[in-house]
DNA sequence: TTTGGCATGTAATCCGTTACATGATTAG
DNA sequence: CTAATCATGTAACGGATTACATGCCAAA
């Protein structure tokens, strides 16, 4: 049972899903702190399947080929047990930082091109962010999950917003060498 | 040529090492934002040396069994050039935060406990991040590297300090559920 | 009719950690 | 003397991505 079997029965719990939407779920609503490729995907269905932590579920047809899976309650028990665990951390590997600590070496203005690059993102990000929670809080309004949604998302936006402050502190710092 | 020979590359670049000075910087100056196994150094070690971007050193004897390694000016032209391309963002992926989107299934107050326990990480980890910035001001005072170490601690210290308000907002939306 | 999105899957490969093996040196 | 730390390395394994292969269906 890797961490990634867990993402997956997580999404089930939420609705029955298949290979296909679980993927769009994870780059969708949650890519910004969790990733599953399909080369993840379809193999743990099947051995989730094989387990008996989640089951196939019929269809009412006109869905193409699509292979809905849901949680069996076996599933959920597991589901459960792990969220109790305290989640372990895993080691840090940030590409942008390394650069950074290393910056003397860079060309000129690598470093600053590499910051503004990043706020460029960031802002973007925290506009999507902004726009996910506006949708999130009309069309889910009332939805027992919302709760725990809307504070994984404020984690990210209170990350974002912290990177954006930080590279301008950054960015006049390393001009002012 | 993986991100983990650059982090080598880059820790050579600010003076000779051996695998295991490599693997304690790592620990102690970088954990942060890298980290890094014996597993990769030791063999990656080998493929710098054969592809002529490091080089071994020939010790003052009495320093044991140490194979110190440097950089040579090709392996600093190919840290200059890593360096100035774009940092590629990797693929997030956060247990806690999945935990979390998954909250309402898990058992009463065990995500509570997970915010708790990462906020007493959080907060030793800032007093080390003031330690070290402390420790870096005064010890390596005028260090040429020094502006971009500190950029670095600061994204940290920052980071942490984001973390801090976030979970006891978290904290709080939760309690009101 | 052809392009793009829906949909499932596998094989190759890579990157990395873990666990193990070995031994020297130093401090208590 | 003995425990801790210094020091180097490898083999096995695991988890994940990438690239590929296949085909259906809807809309332009």
């Amino acid at each position: 049972m890797t961490p990634s079997s867990y993402a997956i029965l997580g999404l089930l719990s939420i609705e029955p899903m298949s290979g296909y939407d679980i993927r769009r779920n994870l780059d969708e609503s949650l890519s910004y702190f969790w990733s599953e490729s399909y080369g993840q995907i379809y193999p743990a269905l099947k051995r989730l399947d094989s387990a008996g932590l989640i089951a196939a579920v019929k269809q009412s047809d006109s869905a193409r080929g699509k292979r809905l899976y849901a949680l069996t309650s076996q599933g959920r028990l597991k589901l459960r047990a792990w969220l109790a665990e305290a989640p372990k951390a895993q080691p840090p590997r940030n590409e942008l930082m390394l650069k950074l600590f290393f910056g003397r070496l860079a060309p000129a203005g690598a470093i600053s091109g590499h910051l503004r690059r990043l706020q460029v993102q960031q802002d973007r990000l925290l506009a999507t962010l902004g726009d996910i929670e506006r949708q999130l809080r009309t069309e889910r309004a009332g939805h027992p999950d919302l709760p725990y949604w809307l504070v994984t998302l404020a984690a990210a936006v209170e990350h974002t917003k912290a990177v954006l402050d930080w590279s301008d502190q950054a960015l006049a710092e390393l001009k002012s060498r």
